[in-house]
DNA sequence: GTGAAAGCGCTAACAC
DNA sequence: GTGTTAGCGCTTTCAC
């Protein structure tokens, strides 16, 4: 590994001369400067990360701390954030579970975007003392280093829901997505606010994770039941779309039998037969926020939380 | 920032122990070092990835560079390669775009997996004068500190047009992907190859570049086409897809009418209508096999290149 | 068992 | 315009 030091035997000059003419630095005249820019592409040279990094105390690079690369989700999201944050020079990295964990603790990146809801309160909090800007995607969480910019789910929950009744359903039941999380109970909320401005009460919950699995779980229940609701309204669209697959394969049919919706708007819930009624979030243009959000953050401006709002897409399946 | 300074200093010992302390060195005995270590947490003291990285000439991550975050075939192999990396306590973090350039010139990792075609042959080259171990997925290339694992596309595409001739189809066109990548190139070739056995020649040829619009477009032309094929041989399943959409709303009836299939057995896949016959790949296990190679390659292993088999999944659309 | 000190590869203040 | 040098925060060799 050449360094700079390398260079500038090689160019015959010193290491700050080579370290200007390579930072563009005016003083250094522009021959010079492309002299020793040939010089330093010929033996190879690129500069060390790690060494940049400690003497200048920032990174350049933005973290994006992700659940799992599985979820059909986050795609869009993170393409809107790097889109964003490539337009401004940063660097944007994507990690997941244990690496997070070690990405955050060690300030490899100069601000965090968190959704990841195994990321504890506690250690962002902790966290938060000694790494500049965090954005928390997935709870509502706030101090002066974290903001959190999520998905307005108690208005959209309130929406559907109203548009449920208006159908004439009558017999509404929830299908949760992991419990304590953030969008599970505000996605709930939403629903909750709606039924009792209508004098009406939850007719029943099921208990998931958010994955199409535990949609089938619950589905299989459901058809053992003799009272069955009339309506599900899933937390997410993944629950909603294994739930459908199971109902369909016992002859229940939707939406006649029974109506049902999701939370996402995942490219797959237009493919599916019925197609899934369901709450679309646009992620690309969301992600793209986030970033301007971070950057601006970055520059040490403060911002407010915000919440990015949903649109209700009704189609065949209530 | 506290650093390790600080815990000295509160600590009332010299740098030197804390490190040792901090890093399980036998020589600190169990007492001092909890104590330190105590010490460390109150001052929310956590080491620094670029002082460390500078001193110890490595990063303990590994970078895995793709095309883009948007396409449904990553996921799973990201997971995969997480899943092994995390066992050995290295960190994966995923890049794209010039987040995966500047990622990659940096050395902010041990080693490297790509699958960018937008990352060229040359610089990757380069590259691998000074960056250990680097796995490619998207190309043939090699050189004593580049791999190649690859999908065997040759192989895939071989079985599924020996297939495809045993159900009668004749006129047999490919929709090719980005024309040059080698993922394309080498499954035009398992076509051919077969096709060649047979005394037959390829029917037409059509240009994509592996997105669900280009098959749209594609569609479009085969529509106005007098002398249409009776078999779509599509080089990845985003582009049979939209090329279905288009010729059902057509109403030129799959297979009926024409057959066609994918390849990559994306999620959709199984849930259009009619579902896609393709090739499977199991990307998770891929991912693992991955992880583990280039973990012996950090380890100074010589590792050969190797194939990863698809398998043919016969649905419904031909 | 503990500490002093060198040095990883850079940047930037300062001197000339 | 160019060079010298301190120092970023660690690890590790070498003394004691």
């Amino acid at each position: 590994m050449a360094t700079i030091k390398d260079v500038a035997k090689a160019a015959g000059c010193s290491i700050s001369t080579v370290s200007y003419a390579l930072n563009n630095d005016k003083r250094i005249p522009e021959v010079t400067a492309n002299r020793i820019k040939k010089i330093a592409d010929e033996i190879n040279y690129l500069p060390s990360a790690a060494a940049r990094n400690l003497k200048k105390q920032n990174t350049n690079t933005i973290l994006v701390a992700i659940s799992n690369f599985g979820g059909p989700v986050y795609n869009e999201l993170l393409d809107g954030i790097h889109n964003e944050l490539a337009k401004h020079e940063y660097t944007m990295v994507v990690s997941t579970g244990a690496s997070s964990d070690n990405m955050l603790k060690q300030r490899t990146a100069d601000g965090a975007i968190i959704s990841d809801i195994n990321i504890s309160d506690k250690f962002l909090r902790q966290l938060s003392k000694n790494f500049k800007p965090i954005i928390v995607l997935d709870r509502s969480l706030n101090n002066q280093n974290i903001n959190n910019m999520t998905i307005d789910n108690l208005k959209a929950m309130y929406l559907l829901t109203q548009d449920v009744l208006s159908k004439g359903y009558k017999k509404i039941a929830y299908v949760h997505g992991v419990k304590d999380t953030y969008d599970n109970k505000t996605r709930f909320s939403g629903i909750q606010k709606a039924l009792r401005e209508n004098n009406l009460e939850i007719f029943k919950e099921y208990f998931g994770n958010f994955t199409k699995d535990s949609g089938k779980e619950i589905a299989s229940k459901i058809i053992e039941e003799s009272i069955k609701p009339d309506m599900l309204i899933c937390g997410n669209d993944e629950m909603a779309l294994g739930i459908m697959e199971v109902l369909q394969e016992n002859n229940i049919k939707i939406p006649e039998n029974m109506g049902i919706s999701g939370f996402d708007d995942i490219q797959l819930s237009s493919y599916f037969t019925p197609k899934l009624s369901s709450i679309k979030i646009n992620h690309f243009e969301w992600g793209q926020k986030i970033a301007k959000t971070l950057l601006r953050l970055l520059k040490g401006a403060t911002e407010k939380s915000t919440k990015e709002l949903g649109t209700l897409i009704i189609r065949e399946s209530y």
